[in-house]
DNA sequence: CAGTGGTCTAGACCACCGG
DNA sequence: CGGTGGTCTAGACCACTGT
């Protein structure tokens, strides 16, 4: 289990400190609006000290239990924060997480200006051009996910040399810029002709999508949208 | 600015610590598999206690940029944890944020059995029954999302009795259960003959869903399909 | 076995903010 | 103003794991 690391030795310190608050706050014991005692008061009655029970206090705060404030004390939210966590996993760790064979081919490549929205977004100006790829990833041998991607070649020069016959352009980034800043967003849209044709699928199906742009010190470097095969879901657990 | 209280003092502190070492790894001082000094050595070179760096290092650990090992030491990742936060609000305070008026219509209530993999879904046994509710989000008086859901009646008898005209089933469930686990997924799919004529949309269109599911104490209590009016993204940066 | 991170302690100072 | 949480310190013991 990968738990038992953490789960060895919950009888004692934060982690138990936690675990019993959490578990008051959930059985009812502290409902939502109710104000727990001071710090000190918990370190007394838990008998440890004040920064063991800080600890245990702001994880819970962190994971939408409870609203602090100084002076005014520490209180039970009405509602839990609604937040989740989702892995975006590179497609390969992806396919192969479900014991599938990972394949890549690449459709098109090409040096083109691109659309005018797509420099807007990207920051293209005058007559710097960008790099055009549109590739298939593939699980045992079946279409699996549709990628079309451009890279400004301005802010990635390095682009222009590399050939993307083998590795994906996901990979290739991910090594050579490893830690950018990220907006991404999810929608449903019909699938378009190329999509359609990548994918082995109707014209104007439902695809589900993933539009990923990736900026570095605030200069955008690329942007993507990946269509998933019919069927994809996204899923998390919170 | 929400972040005022955070960046106040910013010079001193775990948070400077954290920030030096960020600023270390993002300009590839540090690079990707570089292994750092160890805590006593960086609490000197920062003239602070052991304890400020534990804490600097330990958030850029959650942070997906380090990897930390007892023994081995503290290495820089190759590539960052790919992992993104969402907001998942209330579609009220969704709709309300976007400066509309919010507007609610309950289509459809009804006691059923239910389909066979929704009982499944739900841990439906014998002749329990389930309450089936359709209703309506809007957005300025426009459809914004159709919510197609199921309320297990042996978890929550207390459905039977709520009369969901004025207020939608999210916000009652949120009051009566405030704390629960939840999965969730997102995908596309081509809008069936109920979600388009409560969207307004054609059959078949496509639709980004979400579907939900919440349990407590181990119990499946509903089954949520909430579908968004075209257009709609779910966005967020990390 | 030895070195590194994980955690706890007791005490302290201070920022914030409700009354 | 005074009480609460936020943070830092110096020191300590321990758990894990690479060598």
């Amino acid at each position: 289990m990968a738990l038992s690391r953490a789960s060895r030795k919950d009888s004692t310190g934060f982690r138990a400190v936690k675990a019993e608050i959490l578990r008051r706050i959930l059985n009812d014991n502290w409902g939502p609006g109710h104000m727990l005692p001071g710090e000190i008061d918990l370190a007394r009655q838990f008998a440890v000290a004040r920064g063991t029970v800080n600890r245990a206090l702001t994880e819970l705060t962190d994971e939408g239990y409870l609203d602090r404030r100084r002076k005014a004390g520490t209180v039970v939210r009405q509602a839990p924060l609604r937040a989740a966590r989702f892995q975006i996993p590179l497609v390969r760790e992806e396919i192969e997480a479900k014991n599938a064979r990972y394949g890549y081919r690449l459709l098109r490549r090409s040096v083109e200006s691109g659309p005018e929205d797509l420099r807007r977004h990207l920051g293209l100006t005058g007559g710097t051009e960008a790099l055009h790829l549109q590739c298939l990833h593939l699980a045992d041998d079946a279409a699996y996910q549709f990628e079309d991607r451009w890279i400004s070649l301005a802010a990635l020069p390095a682009a222009r040399e590399a050939d993307f016959a083998d590795m994906g352009p996901n990979e290739w980034l991910v090594r050579t810029v490893p830690f950018s800043e990220v907006e991404i967003s999810f929608s449903a849209v019909a699938a378009s002709t190329a999509v359609a044709r990548g994918l082995g699928i109707a014209k104007d199906a439902p695809v589900f999508t993933a539009e990923r742009t990736t900026w570095w010190k605030g200069k955008a470097l690329t942007h993507v949208q990946l269509s998933y095969r019919p069927g994809y879901k996204l899923t998390t657990r919170y």
